[in-house]
DNA sequence: TTGACCAGTAAACAAGCGTCTACTAACTTC
DNA sequence: GAAGTTAGTAGACGCTTGTTTACTGGTCAA
């Protein structure tokens, strides 16, 4: 008993950073706890501050270490809308599709880390998206599209997977398709 | 000085209820603290407790008052994506279009009133919508109308109003006019 | 006028939060 | 092997939260 814990700093330090990446993911920035991401990550309270600053610091560089809007738009111009089509209907189907912006929509509602979400959003998925859409409304396009993708988040979170008695994936993508095509066409 | 204060108890009760209802739909629900209610309707702490038994009652209370998604779905079907598509415009010009929405969108993190949140976006929005559109796919096609809708208010609250430089508002009820068409078709 | 009732008040309650300080003990360096 | 550095720990700090208690004093029927 009493185990004597290696001293181990990059070591610990990245099993915060991994355990409030899952956390703030799942649970979104106020519902998480410096007392629950220590438990999670098998440190102490006092690490998280003593390595990261504050909880706010934490949640930017979780924030930071994400890849932006992952790979989804990657695609050539007319796979787009069905590329973005796709994603939405993974985020409907399983709870937990992406936990990229998970975070984002749950934790919008705190005035506290508003700047960060924002930033985020915008670098993430609203300017990438724009810049490939051609035409003076191209922020205006990317930003219809980005609620629709974030409305999806919140619905797949409200009322969580497979809710809505989809019909078949196919036909789910086929209807996604042809909304966001509505979105980005010129 | 020490004004004595009327004994008022309707009076109080919905001088409370009206503190209640603006500031969770400016705030959000876990962002409204007891104490702001009672500074917002000059009324003491305990009376919220004493009228409405607790925060997440009163909460529900605010909930019911609120009309049904007022009036956007009453018209002929014809009309609803164009109807929709006025809605949602407004609520990305100005910050604070409706209040029906808003509380529901900035309190969806919250846990502790998960449940009253998705059954008042069942029966507000959700159901009505489904229930006016043909076909085995009228649920998920008023999911996905949703959460353009909800996934606007989202944006809106994040990026304040006007801060996509939209087109002239003919142009931003045209496209979205069409995204909802989308949505809704057959 | 008196006494029951009750709207309104002030203060405290316990619990939870992010943060910080004082300390222990394991490594490193000379 | 002694000294210094520093990872890790325990616990308290000050604050805020929703909620509750004990009390004050108007109101109104008898």
């Amino acid at each position: 008993m009493d185990e004597v814990r290696q001293r181990d700093r990059a070591g610990t330090r990245r099993r915060i950073l991994d355990a409030a990446r899952k956390l703030f993911t799942e649970l979104g920035y106020d519902q998480v706890t410096m007392r629950l991401i220590s438990a999670e990550a098998d440190a102490n309270v006092a690490l998280i501050n003593r390595y990261f600053g504050s909880k706010r610091e934490l949640f930017a560089e979780v924030l930071a270490m994400q890849g932006r809007f992952p790979g989804v738009l990657d695609v050539p111009e007319e796979e787009l809308p069905r590329r973005l089509a796709e994603y939405v209907a993974e985020r409907l189907r399983s709870e937990q599709a992406s936990p990229v912006m998970a975070a984002l929509i749950r934790s919008a509602s705190c005035s506290e880390i508003h700047g960060l979400i924002r930033d985020r959003v915008s670098s993430a998925i609203l300017e990438p998206l724009a810049a490939r859409l051609p035409g003076p409304e191209a922020i205006f396009q990317a930003a219809v599209a980005t609620a629709l993708i974030t409305g999806a988040g919140t619905l797949s979170q409200l009322y969580g997977p497979d809710a809505f008695d989809a019909p078949d994936r196919e036909t789910v993508i086929r209807r996604l398709t042809a909304v966001f095509e509505a979105c980005l066409r010129a």
